[in-house]
DNA sequence: CCTATATATTCGGATAGACGAATATATACA
DNA sequence: TGTATATATTCGTCTATCCGAATATATAGG
């Protein structure tokens, strides 16, 4: 992946947001991360699409639900960066997002 | 700035260079900039406003020209993740802009 | 002041990217 | 097979972004 596709990938917020979500949860299902960011489903949807093609995230069925995760095969600078992400003080509504006592949806079974 | 806009100003060939060759040479002014990256000076000249709103670099002037460089008032992990990107195989092309013995144009005079 | 050079900005048009709405696909289960 | 739910995709539109061309601004030096 070129250098300057993977900073696209992140250069959305919505996508961002995705990103920082799986970072602190490591692992969701679409219908999670649709009501935590309270946007449509088919947004959701393509932006995670983006993030997949991009090579940022992988997905995996389990029954009915996709579950999403941050690819652990990305190039380690790129990980790197990931994880290194610090909020401004500029992102204030990131940071509800990442709240450890956020409220999970749950609308799917977590152990499957 | 919020992290997004940090990723945008990022996200587009020209300003990835642009900062790639500020942090290789340390500060270099734009006609330097146009003649190696061979392209419009408008086209630099507004690449690099977008980096300098965007708080990723800072300009200078001397005399005529105009000099820029890495601003190194950024967030603590902006800066890093600048001084950390690795260059992927699928950007041979920016390799080349940073080998050593590249030839500098030398428009202006380095010593002002 | 006039000219030459360096840099910045403006203006239109072209392209890419994001979204809403609708629809398609996939799976589970009766 | 038929239905319900989860997810993906398509389509049209709107907006943001990038670029070329032209022009404006700034500085140095005669």
């Amino acid at each position: 992946m070129q250098t300057v596709s993977f900073f696209k990938a992140l250069s959305d917020t919505t996508r961002l947001k995705l990103v920082l979500l799986l970072r602190h949860r490591g692992s969701m299902c679409v219908c999670d991360l649709t009501a935590i960011l309270n946007q449509p489903q088919p947004t959701i949807s393509r932006h995670l699409t983006h993030l997949k093609k991009a090579g940022v995230v992988t997905s995996e069925r389990r029954g009915t639900w996709m579950w999403y995760q941050l690819n652990n095969e990305l190039t380690p600078w790129c990980l790197q960066v990931i994880n290194s992400i610090e909020l401004a003080d500029e992102d204030k509504d990131f940071k509800e997002l990442l709240r450890v006592d956020a409220p999970s949806p749950s609308c799917c079974p977590s152990n499957i």
